[in-house]
DNA sequence: CCAACATGTCCAAATACTTAAACATATCGC
DNA sequence: GCGATATGTTTAAGTATTTGGACATGTTGG
C-alpha cells in the first residue's frame, strides 16, 4: 500500500548528479565574455593564453579568470606546451552535458 | 585575389543572433535556484507561482524575480488563468536553443 | 645561471545580482 | 462594491562576481 503515493522531490533535495556538471556549464556560459571566448574557436583550433587575451577586450589577467571558469566547468580543454597553455573546445564533455539536459526536456512533455 | 584569407571573427563582434537565445538560456539555467524550480516540474505538469514558491526556500518575491528571469529566455512559459498564473516547461524554445549549441559543439571537432 | 616571456594568483575596487519587505494591481466570491 | 487572495513591482541592503594591477612561478634560449 501507499505504493501509488509519490513524494514531489523537496525543492531542497541535491540537484542530481548528472546535473551539476550541466550546472557549471550553464553558469560558465551564461557571461558574454565567456560566449565570445567559445566563439573565437574555428573548428579544431586550439588557442593559447596570449592569442585569446589578444582578440579580448578584457585584461589578461581577467582572461585567465574566464578561462579558468571555462576549463573547470569542461567547456573547455587545456595543456601546457612548453611556456604557453592551449585552450580547446572539450567537446564530447559539452555534448554530454547539452544531451542531459536536453534528455530531460525531451521527457517533460 | 585574396579570397584565401578568412578574417577571423572580432572578439567584439556581436554574438550571432541564434546565440542570443541560448545566452539568455544558460544565464537563467546558471543559477542554482533556477535549476531547482526547472526540476520541480514533473512531465507536462503546469504549477502557479504559490505552488513553485510553497516548494522554494525562497519568498515568493525572490521566487517570482526567478520567474521572470526563466519565462524572459524561454524556459518556462506561464498563461495566467483567473487569479493564479501557471508555467511549464517551454519545451519546443528549449529544445531549440540546446540543439544551437549541441551542432555548434559538434561542427567544432 | 639569467634575462625575457607566458601564465597563474592575490587583492581591492567597481559592478552586478539576489533577496525580502512594502506596496500596487488584478481577480474572485458574495 | 468589498474583502480576500494571487501575483507583479519597487526599493534598499546584502552578497557575489568581475576586473586589472602587482606580484609569483615556471620555461626557454643563450
Amino acid at each position: 500500500m501507499f505504493n501509488h503515493i509519490v513524494m514531489k522531490r523537496a525543492y531542497s533535495d541535491a540537484i542530481p548528479d548528472e546535473w551539476k556538471s550541466m550546472s557549471r556549464v550553464f553558469s560558465a556560459l551564461g557571461d558574454e565574455h565567456r560566449q565570445r571566448i567559445l566563439l573565437s574557436f574555428d573548428p579544431g583550433e586550439q588557442l593559447n593564453v596570449g592569442q585569446i587575451a589578444s582578440l579580448s577586450t578584457l585584461s589578461r589577467s581577467a582572461v585567465s579568470h574566464h578561462l579558468k571558469i571555462l576549463r573547470e566547468a569542461g567547456v573547455l580543454a587545456s595543456e601546457k606546451r612548453g611556456k604557453e597553455v592551449y585552450f580547446w573546445i572539450d567537446r564530447l564533455h559539452l555534448e554530454q552535458a547539452l544531451a542531459t539536459v536536453l534528455d530531460y526536456v525531451r521527457r517533460s512533455a
